[in-house]
DNA sequence: CTGAAAGCGCTAACAT
DNA sequence: ATGTTAGCGCTTTCAG
């Protein structure tokens, strides 16, 4: 109902009778001076009343800040993004920072992203989550001297990141299948290289080696994080080996719908003749057929803690954020089954 | 490799030689005051070389400005919203303006929403998405007094807003199916009441009169804008017609995934024994089993004309942005045949 | 054609 | 315990 009539500190300070620089160490719970009891409950009662908001710009002007939190996602379309950035969406709020979210397609070609959101947006902190290549990701960080954390992501030399258990989340999810009974399971990988690819084949090895199966090399593809790359995977699989696996895991959500999609054309039912478990849940490992099993990860919360992290070394209330997360467990669906052969 | 040191407008006219008024002036192609050729291609030249940009706080805070729009999406995880935030994007950048997403999940529960993006994060505009239902949007509405654009929204007395043809799409998704040879096709709405509502729903009747149907009541169902709500309705479609439809159109990617996994609950082959097609696409849609059939619909053009829009607006250099947009055609793929009882 | 100066809203060092 | 003041970076009268 109230017109929001744009209300300053002045107005507050004038309404309560008293200087702004009063008024700004009250509002803002300034312990370096103290103020009368009296005059500090005035002061909050009036800005309340008047709905009074500090202006940002004002604010930033003056502290070199701007309160907001910049986000660099590489694809707006995956579901997957979205919970981390709700996750961060929710923290920066609870601390009055917002989040610009930037969607930053392509590092390689244009390594000035980060660049544009500190020298544009301005912008006091970011949040990375990227796909690229360590060294894209490196040369565009290079080029601005903001504080940053990176999200799903560990690279040498950097210490702030935030990420999950990725040979947990990879065990997990193979386990489930060597428990169904699977032995020549296949492994689709984003990458085979970095600390994310690498846990991940290792958490895979280790739940195979469990049951007394070494991997045999050819189970192991590189898909990416798109669908089109679980699709060509999942050929490779189907194609390659002498010795066709009846389970595959999938690095991400994507892949592993990819592969569905080659399955489907190749009319292998999913799970009679091959099972498939993925790393990574979305509400929409439920909409694909048949629905998913998945390993859910802590998406949102590695989101949130970022930003909270990354507020807190803009505030000097901390240094570094630096944590690993245990994955949330596994979402029982459809696509895993005991195999065929067996 | 330059470290963005932060470069102010003191630091460019001191090095030009000039007076930071006249450095304004040349920077912003102010033409109330004509300036020497010579100095403008020396502040510009100098510029470029320091690599300056303009403070957006201290720019901001003298224009009341903030240069950056918000916009409003109520789902972060449905990829097609992504479609519309990326036409935002591109358009706000091309026109110096950052773009603030916002997930606004529940305009009933917080009509204060708006609000808080004008009081708190001080955008300048707002670019609205939402599936509320008309009294809690204008409620919300109602508290902010910054300009605004609806995007796929049209409700009466709101002129500013950007649609889709609503009708057309659902008449080239029924038409397919009756193409097919389909006569008895269902409808899951997302709500039968408010301009979009009902302007897929006549694209639908229209289409079927066109083959000489006129539909049968029972065949049209409420199946609001998620997953869930697309299962319930296939559910209710299959369960309470005595003449169970053939066919179905979707009113959305979201609630034919729902219908897809009711279908698939119920052991009902698709396209085989019913066929669908859905009102607006994304990737995603091909990922469905089977493949989705789809109306392409406009949406990245949607959120860049609104957000160009919208700066027209803010600049005074246009009154209103009032348009509808033809989709973008049919995207075959395979979740329609023809009929077996044909 | 260019410079000087005020002021947007806020905070913090410095008075009182 | 509270007020005064300067200044963050920018644009915009107003002078010259």
């Amino acid at each position: 109902m109230a017109k929001p009539r744009a209300c300053t500190l002045a107005d507050v300070a004038t309404a309560a009778n008293v200087d702004v620089s009063t008024a700004s160490r009250v509002l803002n719970n300034d312990t370096s001076q103290r103020v009368a009891a009296l005059t500090r409950e005035r002061i909050v009662a009036v800005a309340n009343k008047m709905n009074y908001r500090p202006n940002p710009l004002g604010r930033g002007l003056r502290n070199s800040r701007t309160y907001s939190l910049g986000i660099s996602i590489p694809q707006l379309e995956n579901p997957v993004f979205a919970q981390i950035i709700e996750g961060a969406e929710m923290a920066a709020r609870k601390h009055g920072y917002s989040l610009l979210i930037s969607h930053v397609k392509n590092l390689a070609e244009d390594p000035g992203a980060f660049e544009r959101l500190e020298l544009m947006n301005r912008v006091d902190g970011l949040i990375v989550s990227t796909l690229e290549e360590d060294k894209f990701l490196r040369a565009a960080l290079a080029r601005t001297s903001l504080p940053f954390v990176l999200v799903n992501r560990r690279i040498r030399g950097i210490v702030n990141s935030v990420v999950f258990d990725g040979k947990a989340a990879a065990l997990l999810a193979t386990e489930r299948l060597t428990r169904a009974g699977h032995r020549r399971i296949g492994f689709l990988a984003g990458r085979l290289t970095g600390f994310n690819g690498l846990a991940r084949l290792r958490g895979y090895r280790e739940a195979l080696r469990m049951v007394g199966v070494s991997p045999d090399p050819s189970w192991v593809v590189t898909a990416g994080y798109t669908a089109e790359g679980g699709e060509r995977g999942m050929y490779q699989l189907l194609d390659s080996s002498a010795q066709q696996p009846t389970a595959v895991v999938a690095s991400t959500l994507l892949s592993a719908a990819g592969a569905l999609r080659a399955l489907h054309a190749r009319g292998v039912p999913v799970p009679a003749q091959i099972s498939i478990a993925s790393i990574q849940d979305a509400a929409i490992g439920q909409l694909f057929y048949p629905q998913l099993t998945t390993v859910k990860l802590p998406l949102f919360e590695m989101g949130s803690i970022a930003a909270d992290g990354l507020i807190a070394i803009l505030n000097k209330r901390g240094k570094v954020v630096s944590r690993m997360l245990a994955p949330l467990g596994l979402i029982e669906r459809d696509s895993v089954a005991t195999p065929l052969d067996i």
